[in-house]
DNA sequence: GGATTGACGTCTG
DNA sequence: GCAGACGCCAATC
């Protein structure tokens, strides 16, 4: 019973994100070789009810927080992230590009 | 067991 | 640059 599932890794790397900073479904489905995007996000999904896991600092390619209506409140994705410096606007990350963390970069693989 | 859905992404028009 | 369609793989109905 293999329970290192490919969630399970999804569940690493979004708890090796650094605060402040924010990466997507496109780069750790990539670093992972899920092959998927949509495999993270639903990965993530189940994240939500497990505890340590910085969903919040998951966003799709474009920064927008479209999971937060996921969340227990649709505001509370954006009021971690702002609590965690990252500035916020329209449900939107803003300095996206420079705060994106990317694993198969910033692990170097 | 087939069909649908899903916190996405890339391609084409 | 924006809108629509397709693909992706797994879980749920």
């Amino acid at each position: 019973m293999e329970n290192k599932n490919y969630k399970e890794r999804v569940f690493e790397v979004t708890q090796l994100i650094p605060r402040g900073r924010v990466s997507t479904y496109g780069l750790i489905a990539n670093y992972l070789d899920l092959g998927s995007a949509r495999m993270v996000g639903w990965a993530l999904n189940k994240s939500l009810l497990s505890n340590g896991v910085p969903a919040h600092r998951v966003v799709n390619r474009k920064g927008e927080l479209s999971g937060r209506n996921f969340f227990p409140s649709p505001t509370m994705m954006q009021e971690l992230l702002e609590s965690e410096g990252v500035a916020i606007e329209d449900s939107k990350v803003q300095d996206f590009k420079q705060l994106r963390w990317d694993p198969s970069i910033e692990l170097e693989e």
